[in-house]
DNA sequence: ATGATGATATTTTTT
DNA sequence: ATATCATCAT
């Protein structure tokens, strides 16, 4: 067998990597170090030198586009399609075992997915049905809650109020939403995760079929799984299996949605074998960027420890502008795009990289106005649009009559004269007899409503039982043509005057071109097209903005950024309290996830890197003013460059590292020594920590977390707050 | 049923 | 500043 293809562009860690024993292996793979392909160079190892069928191999990965990215790769690496090999998400997955196991996995077999937009939407209904008020169970709270339960693994039933009256509420909220889903057939994100764990873990005779077949688990960014995607591996591979993990503890920014960096060190322990590899050779970014992100993150404690390095060039030095505004930094940045293009290069190869989104419109205003062609990453993507997901609805109801969510989407929509009245009494009604909305919707249009209200429910049913009458023998794009139309909605929107109707038709209309190209995967009677296709709607939310191909200058979060490279990099609002985040800073782990989320914006610069700041910059229709991030002075002087230092700057730049971290600076009280962060004392509340100030003057307020009062707004003029 | 008005919050995002 | 959301009036 010639290995040549598969070991020879590799490193010595790479190899090591790749042709590793088969034995759990923990790879810390950094930035840029060559992750992906080290992970599909071993699974071409795998199935090429080392006889593994494709079948006992199972690909693990976060997103659908690394999903896909690693299933082309290792084809084309193979020269073979491996069409039966299971690379997928966590969720893909679980999803197709679920499909496959709907029965022992105790759901209906045309049980549908609901994505986060879906499940708010049914908490809030849930709230208003059981008159909760929702300013003390917020929707979003109540969502949260539920999610972290299931992400650790954790049913209502689990649950222990603790003699809290909050918490109780809030697990009799979770234990109303498992009833509504479980009638509705329906399945939130974490419940696939959560009910494929269960599957495994209730019945042993599947559990061990599929530990047989999948011998070699292999996982990318394992540094971002969260507690069930964990526990569900460590059940897979029991005793015999093996798994391949990669990761980069130094990117792990998503602790905020559950993931946890502790893994790593989790997994040595339950696997005591392991071997760990560490790759930190870059091949992506000059040494000066290497090591300003080697000495930022030296600064967070708990990490694996690693140094990235290079053999390539030193590089340009990073520059640090100090701009005046958000304006002018915006202008600055501007500027040096036009150099960059100017010079020939293309305008795709530049990034524009910020802590929030909030950030993108003063640099979109400059962009425009320079008109320099631009892409913002993020924002409503294709499936996620309110017309595309009232089309699925009907979709929806049309597979599944007793899906509640859908069903109180479009009762009324368009308008078909059944108002807030007559859904309130189907809703009591539903919650009196523990049935679906569609189910209430019949039993009651005969006596309890009016007879023109009846005669508009009666219509809403007859309306969606002849849809699906009329489709049940159409393929998916006609069936889906056949629902736009005549669910009203075309015409519903082509009322909509203005551009904004005309894209929802547009979208409409390419909704039935994505079902006309949607090839489904399952056999006919293991799942139909139709459920197929709103599945996959669910779990893969489409593209966010077309025109991909377009040469323009690419805008994101730093948090998007993840994982892409750009010769020219520009990092800005590098300022204390936006980045570090205000939210962020109070507690030691959430400063260390952003350090890390810095480390992740600088090494996506390949050459050149620019970071700039505004001293003042209009934030909330609120002038502040703010400290350089405490970041930019983590990087070691020689390898800044300050671009055109202003003189009149009263502040240094550089903290020194021993100082006291600098805090942003409010114009009010800034003389009394009102700070964020500074600890004060109030009379009545005790102790607290500020955390925002606003206004001025006598209207100066300030926002104070109390250790024992929660947090407040206090206007500064009467809180007679003493400095502590 | 639709639009105006006012209150409220405003990190990060995938599945 | 601004976007979203609930409430209220028409």
């Amino acid at each position: 067998m010639d290995v040549t293809p598969i070991l020879d562009s590799l490193n010595d860690a790479q190899r090591q990597a790749v042709t590793a024993p088969a034995e759990p292996t923990l790879v810390i793979a950094g930035a840029g170090s060559g992750k992906t392909r080290v992970l599909v160079h071993r699974a071409a190892w795998l199935i090429d030198v080392e006889g593994v069928s494709p079948q006992s191999l199972l690909a693990v990965t976060f997103t659908n586009k690394a999903a896909a990215e690693m299933r082309s790769r290792v084809e084309s690496l193979l020269n073979i399609p491996v069409n039966h090999l299971w690379i997928g998400t966590f969720h893909g997955l679980a999803h197709r075992l679920l499909r496959r196991h709907w029965r022992e996995a105790g759901l209906p077999q045309n049980f549908q997915i609901i994505d986060s937009d879906d499940q708010l939407r049914l908490i809030k209904r849930l709230l208003k049905n059981l008159e909760v008020d929702d300013s003390r169970w917020v929707p979003r709270e109540v969502q949260y809650f539920i999610n972290e339960q299931k992400d650790e693994g954790l049913r209502s039933k689990h649950l222990d109020d603790d003699g809290d009256p909050h918490r109780r509420q809030m697990i009799s909220l979770y234990k109303e939403y498992e009833i509504i889903c479980d009638r509705g057939g329906l399945v939130d994100f974490a419940e696939l995760l959560l009910r494929a764990h269960e599957l495994w873990r209730d019945n042993a005779e599947l559990l061990a079929h599929y530990q047989r077949r999948f011998k070699h688990l292999l996982v990318d960014e394992f540094q971002d799984t969260n507690a069930i995607q964990y526990g569900w591996l460590r059940l897979l591979a029991g005793k015999t299996g093996v798994p391949f993990v990669v990761g980069d503890d130094d990117q792990s920014i998503y602790r905020w949605r559950g993931a946890r960096v502790e893994h790593i060190h989790q997994f040595q322990r339950d696997f005591p074998k392991t071997t760990v590899v560490k790759l930190e050779q870059n091949y992506r970014s000059t040494a000066t960027i290497l090591n300003a992100a080697n000495a930022v993150i030296a600064n967070n404690s708990s990490r694996m420890g690693k140094n990235l390095w290079t053999e390539g060039a030193e590089g340009e030095a990073i520059r640090v502008y100090s701009a005046y505004n958000e304006r002018d930094e915006a202008d600055f940045v501007i500027g040096r795009l036009r150099d960059w293009i100017d010079q020939g290069n293309l305008r795709a190869d530049a990034a524009i990289l910020y802590r929030s989104n909030a950030q993108s419109r003063v640099l979109e205003e400059g962009l425009i106005n320079a008109r320099i062609p631009y892409r913002v990453y993020g924002g409503l993507r294709f499936f996620e649009r309110a017309e595309i997901k009232d089309a699925l609805a009907y979709l929806r109801l049309m597979s599944n009559r007793d899906d509640d969510s859908s069903f109180e989407r479009v009762v009324n929509k368009p308008t078909r004269g059944i108002g807030a009245r007559t859904i309130e009494i189907m809703r009591q009604y539903a919650r009196a007899n523990s049935c679906s909305m569609w189910r209430a919707a019949g039993a009651i249009a005969s006596d309890e409503l009016s007879s023109r209200a009846a005669n508009a429910v009666l219509a809403f049913l007859n309306l969606i039982e002849r849809m699906a009458r009329d489709t049940a023998e159409l393929d998916l794009q006609d069936k889906v043509d056949h629902a736009i139309h005549s669910s009203g909605l075309i015409d519903f929107f082509k009322k909509d005057k203005g551009e904004k109707g005309e894209t929802r038709v547009e979208n409409l209309l390419e909704l039935v071109s994505a079902a006309k190209s949607f090839e489904p995967g399952m056999s006919e009677e293991e799942m139909s097209p139709l459920d197929e296709f709103l599945s996959h709607a669910a779990l893969e939310a489409g593209e966010g903005q077309a025109s991909a191909w377009e040469d323009c200058v690419q805008l994101m979060t730093m948090h998007s950024a993840k994982g892409l490279e750009f010769p020219l990099v520009f990092m800005c609002g590098m300022e204390d309290g936006l980045f570090p985040h205000q939210r962020s800073v109070a507690d030691p782990n959430g400063l260390e996830e952003e350090r890390r989320l810095c480390y992740v914006g600088i090494t996506r610069a390949k050459e050149t890197l620019y970071i700039t700041h505004a001293e003042q910059r209009r934030l909330h229709g609120m002038d502040s003013f703010a400290q350089p991030s405490r970041f930019i002075a983590e990087i070691p002087a020689e390898h800044i460059e300050e671009v055109r230092p202003r003189v009149q700057v009263s502040r240094p730049l550089h903290t020194p590292r021993s100082s006291p971290v600098t805090r942003t600076m409010v114009t009010t009280g800034a003389e009394m020594g009102i700070r964020l962060g500074q600890r004060v004392r109030h009379g009545k509340f005790g102790d607290g920590v500020i955390l925002n100030c606003e206004g001025q003057g006598a209207h100066a307020r300030v926002e104070v977390n109390f250790e024992n009062a929660g947090t407040k707004w206090l206007v500064l003029n009467y809180a007679n707050l003493e400095l502590m």
